[in-house]
RNA sequence: GCCCGGGUGGCGAAAUCGGCAGACGCAAAGGACUUAAAAUCCUUUGGGAGGCAACUCCCGUGUGGGUUCAAGUCCCACCCCGGGCACCA
């Protein structure tokens, strides 16, 4: 008879077709089993599932295969970000409107995903463009307006020309759009609707140590930077009139070294203190600044002729307006402290302001202002400093402190980093912001009971300038909710980022119509077990999900402090040295590979290539290998099942096989629990197969039953329908994904023997064997008396032997 | 400039707690089967030297030092690659 041979092209549509309709599981919160929430992060519906996609699913897959087995209450949704600029410019490019681009793209990438096999509870799915997401974006905005968490103001915002619209901090890299990697970010001053997520900034900082076990640590840092808080001081000097000048600084210790004080140039006084000849070069400072990349801004200065007094020790500083002096951070005014800091250094020295030392080293002396080549930064010992003179820098600054909190010029401050979140976007794609503008009644907010508001349906997409909705007469004109009169709709949306703040709530009651959630349901599943995304979002849509979260729990919607026990964050895709995604244009689509290979052939390959976590340049070599693979496996598994014949029963050949065989589940399972490494779990299922080939003849049926049940639960996570097909073949009844996971028999797994290494001098020169916990003597009794070992240790001195039970033996010899 | 990662064969990688470096796979070479090819199965494969041979020896984890009986792994200095932050007072 000839063997069975292992086809994907009659294997997977077979199972792809019984699969179709919610086959794969489905959780419910009712379920007495233990409960876990996989969850990986809302993609975009591009079109196409690219190999980067196939590997950032099939972890997330595989797990939640693998905690189905273990018996856990599984909730692995899917859902679709499918807002914001890809639609919309997809739009532009197809002259088709975004939501019917959107929607038609969804069902592709819904046929794709299920054609891959993976285990997502469709039941639970969202989109986030449908009408009753805008619903419950409107709603949460409304809340936080009543709270004063959401604000309109005139503000300098980032204003990306390419998307021609504003952009939130978190957006903008290297002063340029995080979506246009080659166009600057332009500072314009913008009326612009924020969320405030300062009034968080405590909460999100404090809560990072929540998360110190199960996100990894890059991301709580570059949080912790983002976020930037900073302890300092606040301190009053004065003008000649009275009126005081507010700096912040973190070196109150050094105030007795302070020279001049530089104001940002848009800071408020500025326009008070200018005079006529200067004012115009100072509004040359502020359009250079917007127009230069911040990281190469060469600092500048302007006198302005004014005097400010340092309350410490009266003395009347000069007023400057600095190019470098920020007007976002702390108060927009600082003390320059030359001596003590480099880029007051720096400013300094070029226009020739007094450098004055008055800290110097614990243990060295104060620094010579002639000889000085470069600021003294570190903390010390007060020096010419009256009456602080001689504390160490932190108890000076405590005392000072002290002093201007009594004596009421100055306080003890905290400043963050940190901005508020700008939501507004002039973009037609998005959440309405349910406001409406009345001349009489100023800002009112639409009613609950109106919303959603939602979008036209046909506007023209201009790509350019101001939010195409202006022009939509229908939508703009609407009457006043409070007073009746002729009001102005607004016509901003919001940053498509909302709505990725809060969507895994939404999945755990998807269909609800009467609220955004029901709290019962969500505390069931929250916080979410293991979430699963790219680290480039580790400022963006990981901090505002925080705020979210925060936000929900003050409202008592939910009672988890944060959204995700665990994060991971998987390595992304590169493709000719970028980052494989659609807006790159480098993407290499999964489907010449699945249609070639299988889609399981395309999964295994994907998971074997390199560590999740890792970033992976794609090339398809060794693609054939994998598909190899499970050929061998098929072929071993049909070809045994019905055998008869035995081999010597109960041999050594069974004690081997059986071995191999549960110290492979050990390690597969170990990798489950820990971390991931996919690769190293395929490579030891990999050594069984090659094991067993060499074994085959010698088993006994027995033996061979138990080998191929398990070697196909195995591998259920990874070829779900190799080994679907496999399992029907052995003739059970019941999907792999609902079987329990193979458990590991840890006296079947012992090595009968341990192999113990001979080392001498730490060099590798033999091995023996013994029984496992033989006596440290012992072994080096054995080893010394090995027929290799034995003339190389014959006529030295031994010095000392080292012996680590059950691993090694090192003989230490001299002469 | 500062803060994180990382650097191991021709290639992707493994070595989880300081204890056999290169598991597993690709590629390559050789063999079996075959009229032939494909497929499959088996063998070899870090570099170098020696031996008829089973085999033996030396070198080897970016570079240079160090700690240790023993270092890819720990410490110090440096080089290179990737990422984040970058006038945050």
């Amino acid at each position: 008879m000839p063997e069975q041979q292992y086809d994907h092209k009659r294997i997977e549509p077979k199972w792809h077709e019984r699969w179709q309709d919610g086959a794969l599981f489905r959780a419910e919160e009712d379920d007495t089993r233990p409960k876990y929430y996989v969850l990986e992060m809302l993609p975009y519906p591009s079109g196409t599932l690219h190999v980067g996609h196939i590997r950032n699913y099939t972890i997330g897959d595989a797990l939640a295969r693998y905690k189905w087995m273990r018996g856990f209450n599984v909730l692995h949704p899917m859902g679709w970000d499918a807002f914001g600029l890809p639609a919309e410019n997809a739009a532009l490019a197809n002259n088709r409107h975004p939501r019917e681009w959107t929607l038609s793209n969804i069902e592709e990438m819904k046929r794709q995903h299920r054609r891959y096999g993976f285990s997502y509870d469709w039941s639970r799915e969202l989109s986030t463009c449908e009408p009753e997401y805008y619903r419950w974006n409107q709603w949460f905005f409304l809340r936080m307006l009543e709270r004063g968490l959401a604000y309109r103001r005139e503000a300098l915002v980032n204003w990306c020309p390419a998307c021609a619209t504003v952009l939130a901090n978190e957006q903008v890299k290297d002063g340029c759009c995080w979506r246009h990697g080659n166009t600057a970010v332009e500072q314009r001053s913008l009326e612009q609707w924020f969320l405030k997520i300062t009034a968080y900034a405590e909460q999100l900082l404090a809560d990072l140590r929540q998360l110190e076990e199960g996100w990894p640590e890059r991301v709580i840092t570059m949080q912790r930077n983002w976020i930037g808080r900073s302890e300092g001081t606040e301190v009053d000097f004065r003008l000649e009139t009275g009126e005081p000048i507010r700096v912040f600084t973190t070196r109150v210790d050094t105030i007795f070294g302070a020279t001049c004080i530089i104001l940002a140039p848009e800071h408020p006084l500025v326009e008070k203190l200018v005079d006529g000849e200067t004012r115009p070069r100072v509004k040359a400072m502020i359009d250079a600044r917007r127009r230069q990349d911040p990281g190469d801004v060469v600092k500048e200065g302007l006198p302005l002729g004014r005097f400010a007094v340092n309350p410490y020790n009266g003395e009347a500083l000069p007023i400057w307006v600095g190019n470098f002096v920020l007007m976002g951070y702390g108060t927009g005014a600082i003390m320059a402290v030359p001596a003590h800091d480099e880029r007051d250094f720096e400013f300094c020295r070029k226009y020739d302001i007094t450098v004055r030392p008055v800290i110097r080293p614990v243990d060295g002396e104060l620094a010579d202002e002639a000889t000085m080549k470069m600021a003294f930064v570190d903390d010390g010992v007060c020096e010419n400093c009256g009456e602080f003179s001689g504390l160490e820098s932190a108890e000076a600054r405590r005392r000072m402190t002290a002093k201007a909190e009594a004596e009421g010029f100055g306080k003890g401050a905290v400043t963050y980093r940190l901005k508020d979140w700008g939501i507004s976007r002039q973009r037609y794609w998005g959440t309405p912001i349910p406001v409406v503008h009345c001349a009489e009644c100023g800002v009112v907010p639409a009613p609950d009971d109106q919303l959603p508001v939602l979008l036209p349906p046909d506007v023209a997409i201009t790509g350019k300038g101001r939010s195409p909705l202006e022009n939509v007469r229908e939508f703009v004109e609407t009457p006043c909710p409070r007073c009746g009169t002729a009001a102005r709709r607004e016509t901003d949306t919001m940053d498509t980022f909302i709505d990725s703040s809060w969507y895994f709530y939404r999945y755990c009651d998807a269909h609800n119509a009467q609220a955004p959630f029901d709290s019962k349901r969500i505390s069931y599943w929250f916080p979410i077990d293991q979430y699963i995304g790219g680290v480039e979002h580790a400022i963006l849509h990981l901090i505002y999900s925080r705020f979210f979260t925060k936000v929900m729990r003050d409202l008592g919607l939910v009672t988890n402090d944060e959204p995700a026990t665990r994060l991971f964050t998987q390595g992304m895709v590169i493709k000719d040295g970028a980052k494989m995604s659609k807006s790159m244009n480098n993407v290499v689509s999964a489907d010449s590979m699945a249609e070639r290979y299988g889609t399981d052939t395309a999964r295994l390959f994907a998971l074997f290539a390199a560590p999740p976590e890792k970033d992976l340049e794609w090339l398809d070599s060794g693609v054939e290998g994998l598909h190899r693979f499970i050929g061998r496996v098929y072929r071993f598994v049909t070809r045994n099942i019905s055998r008869t014949g035995s081999g010597q029963a109960a041999g050594e050949a069974d004690a081997k096989a059986l071995r191999k065989l549960h110290q492979t589940i050990k390690r597969v399972t170990d990798d489950f629990e820990t971390r991931w490494h996919f690769n190293t779990s395929i490579a030891a299922i990999m050594e069984l197969v090659n094991e067993l080939y060499l074994l085959e003849n010698d088993l006994t049926p027995e033996a061979m039953t138990e080998i191929l049940d398990k070697l196909v639960l195995l591998l259920g996570p990874f070829v779900p329908y190799a080994a679907e097909e496999l399992w029907e073949q052995l003739g059970k009844t019941g999907p792999v994904f609902k079987q329990a996971w193979p458990e590991h028999d840890p006296e079947l797994a012992r090595e009968p023997e341990a192999e113990i290494v001979v080392q001498v001098n730490g060099k590798l020169r033999g091995r023996i064997q013994a029984p496992f916990g033989t006596a440290r003597e012992t072994l080096e009794q054995q080893a010394l008396e090995d027929e290799k070992i034995k003339p190389m240790v014959a006529g030295r001195t031994v010095v000392k032997v080292i012996v680590v039970p059950d691993k090694l033996v090192n003989i230490v010899i001299r002469g």
